[in-house]
This record gives C-alpha cells, sequence and structure tokens, in this order.
DNA sequence: GTTACTGTACCGTCTGGACGGTAATGCTGA
DNA sequence: TCAGCATTACCGTCCAGACGGTACAGTAAC
C-alpha cells in the first residue's frame, strides 16, 4: 500500500489505466471490455469497479489523463524555453518520436462517446489562443498547429506514413518559423 | 431490381453503408451494431448480412468506399488544376468544410481492428511519394502535407477547435505555398 | 475502523452470426 | 412458348456467448 522511498508509487488505479490503453491499443478500441482490463492490470473486476464505478468513468478517466500529462509537458518545457510555440513543437516531436502513451485510450474513448472528448477541445481551443496572442505571423502559428495535429493523428492511428527522416525534418522546418514567429512565453 | 432510367440506381449495399457512417457519427464507433444499421438502412438483419457477410468485411467496405471517393475527388480536381498539391489542398479544404461523408465510418473500422486502415496508409504514402516527386521544396510538401491531415483529423473528431475564418485563413496560406511550390499534375 | 481491495456468483441485455425460408427474375432446353 | 430449374436479393427468427454492472462476504494492512 506504501512503497519504502515515497517516489514512484504505481497505484492499482494506474496499473488499470495503463491496461485500459494497452489493450484498446493493441485489440482495437472495440474490444476494450472490463474483464479484459482487470485481467491484464492483474486486478479482479470487484477493484477495477472500486476505483471506477463505470466503464464510462474510465473512459473519462483515460482522457482527463492524457490531457493532463500533454499539458504539463509543454508547461514545463516552454518554461524552460521561453517560446510556447517552440515548445508545442518539441513536445509533440518527441511524443510522436515513439508510440504516444494514452493515445489509444483516447480512441477508445472517443469510440464509446464522442462527448468524451470535450477536455480535449477545450485544451486546443486555450493553447491556440496563446500561441495566437503572442506570435508575429497568424499564418505560420495555424500551420504549425495543423501540421502538429497531423503528425500526432498519424501517430494516434499507428499511421507510419512518414519515414524517420521526413519527420525530423517536418519538424525542423517547423522549428525553424517557430522561432521567427518570435513568441515569448507568458 | 432495374431503374426505369438507369442512372443513380440507390441500392440496398449503398443505404446500408450509408446508415453504418450515420450511426457511427452520431452513437460514437462502439455502438455501430449491425442491428441497428439493418434498421436504419431499412433493411433487415439477414438481408445485411447478405450483403456483408460479417461485420468485418461492412467495416472494410466503408474505410475503402471512403478512400475511393477522396481519391476520385482529388484526381478529378488535379487533372483540372494541373497542380497535385494544390488539388489536394482545395479537396481537402472542401471536405472539411462540412461534415466528411464516410469518415465517422473509418473510425468505426478503426475501432473494431487497426488493421483497417491499412488501404488507408497505403493511399497516404502513395499520395505523398507523387507530391514529393514533382514539388520544389521538400519542406513546404511534408508541411502542407502535415497540416492537410491535421485539420481532416479535427474534423474526424468533430473537434472545431479552429474558427471558420482560422480555417479559412490556413487553407489560404496554404493554397499560396502550394502555387509557389510549382508541381505539375502526372 | 477505515481503506483497498479479492473472489465469486449472478443478472438482464445486447450482439454477431447462422439458418431456413421466399419472392422475383433470368436462363435453358424441349 | 413455356415449364422448370437456378440465381439473386432479400426476410425474420433463434441462439450461444459476451458484456456491463450488482451484490456481497471476506481479508489484510494501517
Amino acid at each position: 500500500m506504501m512503497s519504502p522511498l515515497c517516489q514512484p508509487k504505481i497505484t492499482a488505479r494506474d496499473k488499470i489505466l495503463a491496461a485500459a490503453v494497452e489493450i484498446s491499443h493493441e485489440n482495437g478500441a472495440a474490444n476494450l471490455s472490463l474483464d479484459a482490463v482487470a485481467a491484464r492490470a492483474g486486478v479482479s473486476k470487484g477493484g477495477l469497479l472500486y476505483h471506477f464505478p463505470s466503464k464510462a468513468a474510465l473512459m473519462r478517466a483515460m482522457v482527463e489523463t492524457f490531457v493532463a500529462r500533454v499539458e504539463a509537458d509543454l508547461e514545463d518545457t516552454a518554461r524552460n524555453s521561453g517560446n510556447l510555440l517552440s515548445a508545442f513543437v518539441s513536445v509533440t516531436g518527441e511524443e510522436c518520436a515513439k508510440p504516444i502513451p494514452g493515445a489509444a485510450g483516447v480512441l477508445a474513448a472517443i469510440a464509446e462517446d464522442p462527448d468524451f472528448l470535450k477536455p480535449v477541445k477545450e485544451f486546443q481551443r486555450r493553447l491556440l489562443d496563446r500561441l495566437q496572442a503572442g506570435a508575429k505571423s497568424a499564418d505560420d502559428v495555424l500551420l504549425i498547429y495543423l501540421a502538429l495535429e497531423g503528425l500526432r493523428s498519424l501517430r494516434l492511428f499507428d499511421l507510419d506514413v512518414l519515414s524517420k527522416e521526413e519527420q525530423e525534418r517536418a519538424l525542423k522546418a517547423m522549428r525553424m518559423r517557430a522561432k521567427d514567429c518570435g513568441y515569448s512565453y507568458k
């Protein structure tokens, strides 16, 4: 119930969330059942329903966890680099280099009920407003934002259309434009 | 079995496909059941299974129909404009102005089994190769391709993050760059 | 005593799909 | 020409199993 050194502390809740994401990614969002999640997480079904009283609650938690993680990453990087747009490029680039943890869960949530995407939409809009507020060229912001969204969606669907080199080249081009766009954080 | 004037001829198969897309869009991909599709299409379940012998077959058909339609639109426009990249911008722009017909079905197919995306991936790769083959700036092609992918994914998820004006501005910027990129069709 | 589970048993509903019909049309040979 | 058979395009029912969710008794740590 408590790790000796109070640091990582992987709770059952975390394991359940992770298992749900894995199953969704491997077997497709439609085949995400509570039984399967519980088994994968090494938890009884009762235990799962203790943490998430319904499937909808599990979905909601997956989306929220995902958004929170992305937001935290972005904020961290932006604080360091002083340029929100550049930070967005970096964070998305890193995320898309390897399979996105949690993204498959978002897909499952959408499949269950499109409304679960609301937190994502709000986060995106908030972000875009902040990006536009401090940028020189509105066109460049939009283009970079959309291109990153495209990159993310390719990863989300495991659509490895771009080669590593192409992806790197695209990111490099975005990084350059982002710098020129001269946005300063906060 | 035969329409008096041999023209449009909306077959039961078409109605089923359309119904499946509608249900997926309205109720979420996970709630797409054969019963619901049959009812919506005004067809019995037996009739549905006559045309699509399994749910997987229905999903596959949805994806293939979608890809074929997009590809045909693109080819048509490209032949007229003489610029494949510009045509891609136009076609995607028009598609994203209103809800994409058929896109929700693709989402349902992914949910059922991620492998159904293969035809999409192949189409995308083919397209990207052709775009790059004739373009002046590889960077611009990649950026525009990704931005369009982003636009499409926003629509796919009904994530109307961008206002109409922003979307129009983004498309305008892409159209300009596409022209400058000077690609000639074929 | 509370928290955080385990384990089992159960329930009603939904789902994919198999199956046995059937009506209309097309085709063929006498 | 027309009987008769084949094919096409469906209909409607049935079923085994999976699913989400409930209920509840027990337990081990804090």
